[in-house]
DNA sequence: ATGAACCTTGGAGCGCGCTCCAGGTCAAGC
DNA sequence: GCTTGACCTGGAGCGCGCTCCAAGGTTCAT
């Protein structure tokens, strides 16, 4: 599906599989959020291997759904940690619970949008 | 339902209904983000009718799904403009979109999330 | 009448998540 | 050989949305 060569992508490759910005992939490996370090090419360039891409749609998951940088840090070191899957799960579980009450809000509130829109169409706009 | 007394509520009454903070409260207003300025205690206090409270709520109903204070700004600023009303029916109806489309991104997410979680708890999980 | 609680203003400060910049290296094409 | 362009690093800067602070006024309970 996704295809990546051997040598691996560089990082404007890798920007543009991700949805992300090159600046971005930089600050988040410098913020510790990679799992693995993409490696380097002879002359100190970054090579984004299948599996550093794959995580870059991790963190785009965790992120798109309001997890903090914080916290997404967190939750890779503990892939440091051996036996810690446990962890990740509670992690993951958590995270999901969160997301569905942002859910829940939003769509609480999308109600009163709507609403309001469905007040401007009957009680103001027939006049047109 | 709501009981706003005759001459008003204090900052930090109405502070307490629209869940939102004081200093919050205030920052909208200086940001021209009320419809109506609440009206001043013969001491300078504001004092906040049924009205107030009541926009507060749809600041919060913005706010919460996403609107930034700019948009907020050029919708209010509409309310003081006669005959805008097909203007304000679109930029509510550009904004449901555009919540709809946010809903969706995030419930997209979501499923990766699930399916990560299913993960652990099928593969990573059993031996325990 | 003393102190606490609450309000006022203007403006500074902050946490977040990038985003941009300067100055430099390197590889490829003309 | 030279230019072009993509990459590198460290660090500064920024937009957003609050949040907090200082200095002062008022109100109220004991």
């Amino acid at each position: 599906m996704t295809e990546v060569p051997p040598e691996g992508l560089t990082i404007s490759a890798a920007a543009e599989m991700s949805g992300l910005s090159v600046d971005t992939l930089r600050y988040y490996e410098k913020e510790g959020l990679t799992l693995h370090r993409p490696g380097r090419s002879p002359s100190g360039q970054r090579r984004y291997t299948e599996q550093n891409v794959a995580w870059l749609g991790t963190l785009v998951m965790l992120r798109k759904t309001g997890m903090p940088i914080r916290d997404i840090k967190r939750f890779v070191e503990l892939y440091r940690v051996e036996g810690s899957e446990a962890d990740r799960l509670a992690i993951l579980q958590a995270h999901r619970q969160h997301v569905l009450d942002d859910l829940d809000e939003v769509q609480t509130h999308l109600a009163a949008i709507n609403r309001k829109i469905d007040y401007y169409n009957t009680a103001v706009m027939q006049g047109k």
